[in-house]
DNA sequence: CAAATTTTGTAACTGTAATTACAATATCTG
DNA sequence: CAGATATTGTAATTACAGTTACAAAATTTG
């Protein structure tokens, strides 16, 4: 069989070169051992080095390449790509053994698992900077701050909402429905500050509200999931998080801990002053309480 | 400091950017956050590829990787093989490594950790036969679902809510306000399903809530912290989480986990039946928009 | 063992990717 | 708001990676 090797349905390179090996010469076969004995990352280089690495010539790999399939090197360096990518995303099922008995029917477990490296990605990839800098904006208590989200998300908005308000005053929620942007827009400057959240099923409204603000001179900040919301090209600071699962639905999890943390930050930076504000604000409630 | 970014010992490139991206222009940030954004195999594309994802052009990307200090962009590509090369190299190390050295100075870290412990800790205590107990109240369409939260945790209920509604019908979300209870108690029974969401700083509304529900033959459902709330001495069913943290506040992480694994579940268990309803609903969605 | 056949490397070639120069545009500053 | 400065994209240029043709070497076969 000298010709090209059919591609079967979705094996992997790695797979394919293992159960083609016999059909390959004696230096392409060569060539393949190297390849698998640190797969990828040879693939991934040049073609020189690679033909170097495994002491043959160029048009060996390429020949090689070619019985695997491929139309060209290119194609052969995307498809490892792609692969390494999809493994890297996954790292539980292949690489790891000890937990998978227990993530068979602990499904809680499974999940569990998968939001912990949501958080420990979105952690190593969240530039410090922009956190830095959008908590300096929320400090500045002078600042208006207005927030909004999407269909599922403004619920994490509502959830920053809630605590910021117990932290600083001059925070206002935006309504999900258009019509009432007006009432933020109006008296809308570059002193203000417009946090937008926007994760996966970009919803337009909301790009549209980015606009608006950014129009206005507002600052905006925006959340939103690894493939960054369309928003990100108006927006003045991009928290990016990561949101996937084995699910239907995206995780809310990472958000809501940059969140939190960042309420956290706001708190203990000037706790007294938080203090006073949240004892005034009980003593409030105490005295309506009454007076019912 | 416009020029070369300087290349200190042995920093990732993830590191370096996050470190130093005020010094980037503008659209230079933009590819910096898509490159982190799934970090780190857009690096491994051609420039072309890059640009286009970045939605920038080829000489911007170049520009960012000179910054970097790297002297071309193949120099670039090469330090990021042997990153990758290296992190996949060792698995488990790696998890470990940024935990002491950053955490001194990286807030967002220090929190982020204490979550995952958070997490993994729920995860320990929680006991599964509840988990599951609570999966199958859900599971069964005819039994209406009703949801309500304090102050604060009433966040979670909603998020818990907006997501329920499209996994399945005959849900309902309980108004914070207590004059709104009897709107829900007047119709219930035994087959009514009564989700609270209750942690320290316990509402004695929801207690009041539990109590008449419970007295009404509803089944009680109580998602709460560690110590308990007063309401798991009625309750049915008793989700404990872990909700402390280095801040003046709670979190809300892990109990938004399992919220989400038990949707997760409950989609995943008969996703045809979601599909359907998904589906309808956004079919729904179109016309109204049509019709306005 | 020689002829046929396959395999492999060398060297020339080609196409495309990376780079650069420069003009257009945007942003800042007085 | 004009001039100055910085930023960005376009288009031309350069360099080099990938490819191909072909001849040399190795292997197979009659």
């Amino acid at each position: 069989m000298p010709q090209a090797i059919k591609n079967r349905p979705r094996l992997s390179i790695a797979e394919d070169i293992n159960r083609n090996i016999d059909y390959l010469t004696r230096t392409e076969r060569q060539c393949a051992r190297v390849l698998l004995s640190n797969y990828p990352f040879i693939g991934l280089e040049k073609v020189a080095s690679f033909a170097k690495r495994a002491e043959v010539s160029a048009p060996t790999i390429l020949r090689l390449v070619g019985k695997l399939g491929f139309s060209g090197y290119p194609e052969f360096q995307q498809r490892l790509r792609e692969e390494l990518e999809e493994r890297l995303q996954t790292p539980l099922t292949k690489h790891e053994e000890p937990q998978s008995a227990l993530e068979d029917d602990d499904f809680l477990a499974k999940y569990s698992n998968s939001v912990e490296r949501n958080l420990s990605r979105t952690l190593k990839a969240l530039p410090r900077a922009e956190f830095e800098a959008v908590l300096k904006l929320l400090s500045d208590v002078k600042r208006p701050v207005h927030l909004a989200g999407g269909k599922l998300t403004s619920t994490i908005a509502d959830y920053f909402y809630r605590h910021l308000i117990m932290v600083r005053p001059n925070v206002r929620r935006i309504e999900n429905d258009s019509y009432a942007w007006s009432e933020h827009l109006i008296d809308m400057d570059r002193r203000d500050v417009v946090i937008i959240f926007d994760v996966r099923r970009y919803q337009p409204e909301l790009l549209e509200l980015a606009r608006l603000s950014s129009q206005c001179g507002a600052r905006v900040v925006l959340f939103t999931d690894q493939w960054l919301s369309p928003v990100s090209g108006i927006a003045n600071h991009v928290i990016p998080v990561r949101i996937d699962v084995p699910s239907s639905w995206d995780s809310a999890v990472s958000t809501l801990m940059v969140v939190e943390a960042m309420i956290a930050a706001l708190s203990n930076r000037d706790w007294s002053r938080v203090e006073a504000r949240v004892k005034a604000r009980e003593k409030l409630a105490e005295k309506s309480r009454l007076e019912n």
